[in-house]
DNA sequence: ATCGCGACCTGGTTGC
DNA sequence: TGCAACCAGGTCGCGA
């Protein structure tokens, strides 16, 4: 479910939590969140408690927070994963799964209490948490992972030719994480139909011009997302204080099967695209 | 190299 | 009202 913009927000509201914060205690509620960490919830436990954690970071839709040692808590929300801050008194959420203790001063003492906890949300249980041993950089699991469309190192020249030299659809491309993360099925569709690209062209059928203009309107559209505290179709998505973001207002054709394109009136269709929805103007649109 | 598919999960909505 | 089928924004691994 979250995409870049959403993830992006999780990190920036974490931010002025956790930097400089020692974690006191974890609780592992339910062991599947944690199912990536060799040993198990003890060690993850052992790991994590008596750690100074620093500002969160990010690349795609991955998240961790470096550690004092040069090793990181990695997350990945998955479908359904949220992070919430909550008093530790505070009841716990329904799918409440794994819950980090708090103490220390933040950098901000009078927005953030003395103790603190952090509950790692997750209703389907796709998203997950480990501790990893990376050094100070990338942690290793996500070396696989492609910069984002967000890094200011991201190579664009690189990234713009290696779409043009894959046969694959270039909505496929979109998706696959080793060649640009971050982008998932919402945001693919709002950049494809910004830039007038059927997603089954091939990527070594576009031109290297047309390809910047489908990053850009990536880039441009999840840049608004994130101005706007991301998209949100319900409850499901939200950032660190339960809040729903207001982008699902400003969708141009994702969940609009059947209404019409706000460029051209004719009706937006949807058909199943790798085990997915894919939503496209026809008339826009057309096929490379 | 690329693709479709199933698996991993829970729960809300839809239709009979 | 009950219940089954279908749907959901992600990722991984399999076999073709």
């Amino acid at each position: 479910m979250p995409e870049l913009p959403e993830v992006e927000t999780v990190r920036v509201g974490l931010a002025p939590i956790l930097d400089g914060r020692l974690i006191t205690g974890v609780s592992v509620l339910h062991p599947r969140p944690i199912r990536g960490q060799d040993g198990g919830a003890d060690v993850f436990v052992h790991r994590l408690v008596g750690r100074t954690i620093a500002t969160p970071l990010r690349r795609g839709k991955y998240l961790w927070w470096p550690l004092d040692r040069g090793d990181a808590l990695l997350a990945h929300l998955g479908m359904s994963g949220q992070f919430r801050v909550d008093d530790p008194a505070a009841p716990l959420q329904r799918h409440a799964r794994v819950c980090i203790d708090l103490s220390g001063g933040g950098q901000d003492p009078r927005t953030t209490p003395h103790v603190t906890q952090v509950r790692f949300v997750d209703q389907r249980m796709f998203g997950g948490l480990q501790v990893s041993f990376g050094g100070a950089g990338l942690p290793p699991e996500i070396a696989h992972i492609a910069r984002d469309l967000f890094d200011p190192e991201l190579d664009r020249t690189a990234l713009v030719g290696r779409i043009q030299r894959s046969s694959s659809r270039i909505k496929a491309l979109l998706l696959n994480q080793s060649v640009v993360s971050g982008i998932g099925n919402i945001y693919a569709d709002e950049a494809l139909w910004r830039a007038r690209v059927h997603g089954e062209t091939r990527g070594e059928a576009l031109s290297a011009r047309k390809v910047h203009a489908l990053l850009t309107a990536a880039f441009d559209t999840m840049t608004e997302a994130l101005a706007q505290g991301g998209t949100s179709f319900d409850t499901l998505y939200v950032n660190v204080n339960g809040e729903s973001g207001y982008f699902s207002r400003r969708l141009n054709v994702y969940g609009r099967e059947g209404e019409a394109c706000l460029r051209c009136q004719t009706p937006i269709r949807r058909v199943a695209f790798a085990n997915r929805s894919s939503h496209f103007c026809p008339r826009c649109q057309r096929r490379g």
